[in-house]
Parts: C-alpha cells; structure tokens; sequence
DNA sequence: AAAACGTGGAT
DNA sequence: TATCCAAGTTT
C-alpha cells in the first residue's frame, strides 16, 4: 500500500478515511491523487468544499469529504494546524469513529488502542466462537472487551492491530477460508466446533426503494449548462447535478411537460428548448435504486436565473454522482 | 438504536 | 440478476 509504513498522521488519517467500507484497490489512486493535492493539514483546511469533493468523486460516501474538511478547519482552530495526539481529541473530529480514532492512536502514535473493523469482527467471532450478531451494539462490546484484554499484553499496538487486520483480509477470510493451512487453527474455536462457515452473525434487513429520476441536461449554443448543487439531507449531498424532477412511477415527459418544467422552474430560455436524445440509467446504492431518464436538451441561450442554479461553460471543476459522470462521459461533454 | 450513506467487485 | 461484502460514521 502507499501508507505502508507511513507515521505522518495527516497520512495515515487521509488513508484510513479513504479505506472506510472501501476496497484498497478502489482507494488506492484516490489516496494517492488526494496527497498530492492537499499534502497537509493546512493545505486542505484553506481548500473549498467543492474542490475536495471533486477529489472524492467516485469514490461514494461523500460525507467523508465533507467531514475530512471540517475536521481540517477544526485541526487548525483547535490544535494550532498540528494533529492531535490524543484518542479523545482524535476521535472528536468530524468523521472519525472509535475505527479510525483507533487506527490512527496506534499507528501514528503507538497508542495502546484495539482496532475492531470488519476483519477484526469476524477473526474474534470465530475464533472465540461467538455467535452474536456482529452488526448489534452488544456484540461489538463484548469483543472489544475481549481485545482490551488481550491487549495488556500487546507490545506494538500497531504491529497488532496491522496484523489482526491483513489476517481477517486474507487468511480468516468470510467466504471458505482454508482453515487447514491457518495458524491460529489449533486454538480457534470455531474450527474446533466445525462452524467456521458459519460466523460471524449479521442480522441485517435493508429495505431497498426505487426512485425515478428525470434529468434535464440543458444546453446553449455557447455550451453553457444548467447545474444545482444537492443540499438536502439527501444522498449525493454537495455533489452537481441536472435540473431533476423525482416521481413515484417511471415515466416519460412529453416535449411540452419539459418546457413546462423549466417555466416552473422560473429559468429564461432564449429559444425552443429541443429534445436530442433520452439516455437511461439504473443505478445500484446500497438503500435503494435509481432509475433515471436524462433528457438532452438543447436551446438558444440559457440566460441568467436564480441563485440556486449555477450555469457553467465547463463542467471541470464540479462533483457529480457516478450516474451523471457515466453520462458525460458517454456524451463526450466538456469534462476535462 | 436502527437506518442511511456509494460504489465496484466477488459469489 | 440478486445479494453480499469492503480498514465505518452519523443521525
């Protein structure tokens, strides 16, 4: 990894961000192009929020982006731009959980802290045979109380926990792990009752919910664009997107339910807004599915409208959701 | 305390 | 195709 090894703690705080519920092969171009960009704490504390996010585009769970600006901010108010050395300051910044609070206190500072992650998670359910759900509250205090105590003998707190963390990752692993080539297998107990297949417990029911999205992707002969940026509390929160009218069935508008959409929407057109192409998309989240239409518009002139849309000649410097990224790709759009 | 938050790759 | 999983945190 590009962290191996590494002490700097902005560092190893960037890259634990990045690794949260993500892969190191998805994070790993992200983290190295984010270093690059913002190299220290006071670099990204100064930056705007759009720019950080434009450097997180892609990678989903835009919230720590966001968080790993406000914490810059509050890095440099509160601890004099200098990374605090404590797990209580640490794990009051934004974004930061007992995960990473214990990740960056062992790593960057040899703290005698247990990480307890996903891998963690289920190396202690098997190999202590615990079959409690790992997802609920109780469960992940029971394991954490187990490690603490196993970690009043732990020299390197940071050796430990790197270690516990790679051998969930590519020894204990979730799906058929070969337990007879495994060096823990004398004393796991899991193995021992033959229920290895079986742990850990995750009892979880998500309910997904299908949304329709129809985009409208306006464009002036100058090659002007229309985007909003998204502010609710919402997904793609701080991310760029088309004018979009949501509904609770899929449909498609008509050229006159579109003109009249704009008209709603209090923008002035300079011409007939003309239709070229609708694009669809299905987008697979976690919580729910998006099926969106958009519609490649084309008019005259886009002139000057409210303050809450933006009309941008290049679309460079904005964030958007994997979805509409796919779509300017796709079209070729001025995208750098 | 449960539900929401993204995306891509493996099963 | 559907579901699960990946170095979790916030509300």
């Amino acid at each position: 990894m590009p962290w191996s090894g590494i002490k700097n703690p902005y560092r190893i705080w960037i890259s634990e961000i990045i690794l949260q519920q993500t892969r190191v092969k998805q994070g790993w171009d992200y983290y190295l192009r984010f270093i690059e960009r913002f190299p220290d704490i006071c670099s990204l504390a100064s930056a705007n929020e759009d720019e950080v996010l434009k450097y997180w585009e892609g990678l989903g769970y835009y919230s720590r982006a966001r968080n790993l600006l406000k914490a810059a901010k509050q890095i440099e108010e509160l601890h004099g731009g200098k990374f605090p050395n404590t797990y209580a300051d640490i794990i009051s910044l934004p974004g930061i959980g007992p995960y990473t609070a214990a990740a960056i206190s062992s790593f960057a500072f040899g703290l005698s802290y247990p990480v307890l992650d996903g891998n963690v998670l289920r190396v202690i359910s098997r190999y202590t045979s615990n079959d409690g759900d790992i997802l609920s509250q109780s469960t992940k205090k029971e394991m954490l109380k187990y490690l603490q105590e196993v970690f009043k003998k732990v020299e390197d707190p940071a050796v430990f926990n790197q270690a516990i963390m790679n051998f969930g990752a590519m020894q204990c692993v979730p799906s058929s792990p070969e337990c007879g080539e495994c060096i823990m297998c004398k004393n796991c107990k899991a193995y021992e009752e033959g229920i290895v297949n079986m742990l850990p417990v995750k009892i979880k029911k998500i309910k997904k919910k299908k949304r329709y999205f129809s985009y409208f992707d306006l464009e002036d002969e100058a090659g002007n664009r229309l985007i909003f940026r998204r502010d609710k509390q919402d997904i793609w929160q701080g991310l760029y997107e088309f004018l979009m009218v949501e509904s609770k069935v899929l449909k498609t508008l008509s050229d006159a339910e579109i003109t009249k959409t704009f008209d709603e929407s209090q923008i002035k057109i300079k011409g007939k807004i003309t239709l070229t192409k609708v694009h669809e998309y299905k987008h697979q989240l976690t919580h729910q599915t998006i099926i969106a239409k958009v519609y490649a518009l084309k008019c005259k002139k886009i002139k000057e409208s409210g303050d809450e849309m933006l009309i941008a000649n290049s679309l460079s410097g904005y964030a958007f959701p994997r979805l509409l990224d796919l779509y300017l790709q796709e079209n070729k759009v001025n995208y750098d």
